[in-house]
DNA sequence: CACCCCGTTTACAACGTTGGAACAACGTTG
DNA sequence: CAACGTTGTTCCAACGTTGTAAACGGGGTG
C-alpha cells in the first residue's frame, strides 16, 4: 500500500493523531506543528485511504445511478448532470444498467444494501410501488421520473401530465385534428407512459377530437419508425396529420418512417417529442420537443439524497422539476 | 451499520472467523457447522461490509472510465460496454467526465492514488505523451483510443490511419474529386484528429487529389455544423463533392448545414463519419460511417486492467480491435 | 504558591474483515 | 499406547482511519 498516517507521524515526530487532525483540519493545532506535519505530508505525498475511512466513518462518498439505458441519449445527457451535481458533493458516481429489466432493477435495489454505495438515484421501469415500497432496506433512495406517488421514496421528476397536454395542445393549435400519440405501452406497470397518455388524453378530449394511440415495446428509434410505419399503412383519410412521441428517440424513429415513406414533415405531418435530446436540434427538419430541465432534476435528486444521508429526513417528498416547450422546424417551418 | 460477522456468530455460536470461512467459502467446514452458520446468514440477511473488507484486501472493485463527455453518443454507447465487461469481473464503474481539460485529466490521472479505485480506463484527449510518462503511479491504467504510441501504459484503440484511409478511399471510389477532411484540430497533443488526418491524406495522395482540410474546436454537431457552412460559404467550383468528418457528430452537423443550405446528400455532397452512433442510423439520409468494435474495446480495455490487477503484467501492450465500414445512404442513395 | 483553565497533543479503542498461527479433537499408524 | 497427521475451529493481529477521553504544560487567577 501507500504511505499512511504513521508514515507521515514518524517522519513529523509527532503522533497519528496530531497528522490526522493536521489533514482533517482540525482547529486546535500549534502553528508550529502543523508546519512539520505539513512538510511531512508533502514530502511523502500522502494520500488518505478512502476505505479506511469509509469503514470508519460508515460512508463511502459513492452513490450509484441505476437507469434503463446509458446509451439513450436522454440518459446519458441526465448522468453527465447528475455526475456533476454528486461532484459538488464530492461524491463519485457508479452507473448501474438495468435494461429495464425486472429482474436487474430488484438486484440493484437489493445490491445497494452491500455498503459499496451511500445511497441510490434510481430510474425505474418494471418494478411496481408495492414492491419499492415492500422494501425493508433503509439506505437512502430517490427515484427519478417515476410515477409513484405518495410512494415510499423521494422522488423527482417533471410534472409529465401538463407536459404532454401542452404539447398536445400545440399541436391542436396548428390546426390539427387527427393528432395520434405514439409510445403507449402495454405493459407498463410504472414508468411514465401513462401520465403522457394521460395529458395526451385531456388535451384531446377538451377539444372534443378522436384519439389514436400506439403502443410500443420499447423506447428506441425503431420502435418509433415501426410504429409509425403500421399507423401510415392506414388510409391517407385515417392517416394522422400530427403525432405526439412520448420521447425523443420514438419521434426520430418515426420521422425517419415518415420521410422515407415520401411524406414532408411538417407539411403532411407534424411532429413533436420529449426530452429535448440533442439529435432533434441537428435532425433535419429540427424536433418539436418538451426540454425537461436536468440540471434542476438532477441537482434536487442529489439534494434529496444529500438530505436523507445527513439525517434530515423527512416523509418522501414528492418535487417537481421545470420544463420548457421548444417548438421547432417538425411542427412549425420557418418562413425562409 | 448493518449485521456483521461479529452478530451472525453470536448467533451461530461459533467464532467470527468460521462465519468468514462459510462466506468465503473455504473447503474444510463441517457440515453441521456450515448448515447453523448458513442459516444464521439467512435469518439475519448479513451482507459483508465492503469497506472492511476492502480495507483488508487492499482492493475496492472499483475501477473509473474517465472519458470527455459522457453525452457524446459514442462515449455513452461506449460507456455502457465497458459497465458490461467490468460487471462480468464483479466490478463496478465510476464514471468521470473531463470535459476535455487539461486540468481535469490532471487531477484525475493523480485522484487514482487514493485508493478509491484499482484501476483506470482512460480516454485523454488534452494530455501529452512525456505527462504521461512522467507518472510517478503505479495505479493500473489503460489508455483508450490514444494515440501515444510505445507510451508508458497499456493502450487500445481501432486502427485510426487504416480507418480513416478506408473512408477516403470509399469516397473517392464514387468518382468523387474534390473530398475534404472535416475535423482536423490546431491544439490536439494527443488524441485520434492527426491518426485520421493522415488516413486521409494517404488517400488522397495516392490518387494524386487536392487536400481540403477544415479544422474545428471540439467535436460537437454546432463544430461540423460550423465548419460545414464555411466549406459552402466558398463558390461553387470550390465546393466539395465528398466530405469526411472525424466523427458522426461533426457529419450530423455537417449534414444539416448541407441540408439546409438547399444542397442534396448524397447527390450534391458524400458525406461519411466515423463512430457509427445510433443517430447515424436514423438520420435523412441514413449516415456512412466506421463503425469500430466498441464492444471488443472495452472487453480488451477491462482485460488489460484485469491482467496488471493480477499482477501478470509485461511491457506496456498496444492492441488493435476491429472495426467495419457501414455504407449508407449519405454516400450511396438505394435505387428505389 | 496552589489551583484551574484552556490549548495542544497523545493513547487507546473501534469500525468489519481476513490471513496465519495455534489449538483441540480425533483417527491412524508403528 | 505414544507419536503423528488430518480436520475443524478459534485466537490474535493487522489493514488505516478517527472519536473519545485523558494527559500534558504553560499562563492567569485567587
Amino acid at each position: 500500500m501507500g504511505t499512511s498516517l504513521r508514515d507521515v507521524a514518524v517522519l513529523a515526530g509527532v503522533s497519528v493523531k496530531t497528522v490526522s487532525n493536521v489533514v482533517n483540519g482540525y482547529a486546535h493545532v500549534a502553528p508550529a506543528t502543523r508546519a512539520k506535519v505539513e512538510e511531512a505530508l508533502a514530502r511523502l505525498d500522502y494520500r488518505p485511504n478512502l476505505s479506511a475511512r469509509n469503514l470508519r466513518q460508515g460512508r463511502t462518498g459513492v452513490i450509484a445511478l441505476a437507469l434503463p439505458e446509458l446509451d439513450a441519449p436522454y440518459f446519458a445527457e441526465l448522468s453527465r448532470f447528475v455526475i456533476d451535481a454528486a461532484a459538488e458533493q464530492r461524491w463519485l458516481v457508479v452507473i448501474e444498467q438495468t435494461d429495464g429489466s425486472l429482474e436487474r432493477e430488484r438486484q440493484i435495489l437489493d445490491g445497494v444494501r452491500d455498503h459499496r454505495v451511500d445511497g441510490l438515484i434510481f430510474s425505474p421501469i418494471a418494478i411496481g410501488a408495492d414492491e419499492l415500497a415492500a422494501r425493508t432496506d433503509d439506505t437512502a433512495l430517490v427515484l427519478l421520473g417515476e410515477r409513484i406517488h405518495d410512494g415510499p421514496a423521494d422522488h423527482v421528476a417533471i410534472d409529465n401530465v401538463r407536459a404532454a397536454r401542452d404539447v398536445t395542445e400545440h399541436l391542436i393549435g396548428l390546426g390539427r385534428t387527427r393528432v395520434a400519440a405514439l409510445g403507449a405501452q402495454d405493459s407498463s406497470v410504472s414508468g411514465t407512459a401513462p401520465l403522457r397518455l394521460a395529458g395526451y388524453r385531456e388535451a384531446m378530449t377538451a377539444h372534443g377530437l378522436p384519439e389514436t394511440v400506439a403502443t410500443v415495446e420499447r423506447y428506441h428509434r425503431a420502435d418509433g419508425f415501426a410504429a409509425m410505419a403500421a399507423l401510415l399503412a392506414g388510409g391517407a383519410g385515417e392517416r394522422p396529420d400530427a403525432v405526439f412521441c412520448f420521447n425523443d428517440l420514438l419521434a426520430l424513429g418515426a420521422m425517419r418512417a415518415i420521410l422515407s415513406s415520401g411524406l414532408r414533415v411538417p407539411e403532411d405531418i407534424a411532429l413533436a417529442g420529449l426530452d429535448d435530446i440533442e439529435d432533434g436540434r441537428y435532425s433535419t427538419p429540427t424536433l418539436t420537443t418538451v426540454a425537461p430541465d436536468k440540471s434542476q432534476l438532477a441537482h434536487i435528486a442529489v439534494d434529496l439524497l444529500k438530505r436523507r444521508l445527513d439525517g434530515r429526513a423527512h416523509a418522501p417528498q414528492e418535487l417537481r422539476a421545470g420544463y420548457r416547450l421548444m417548438v421547432r422546424e417538425s411542427t412549425v417551418r420557418p418562413s425562409p
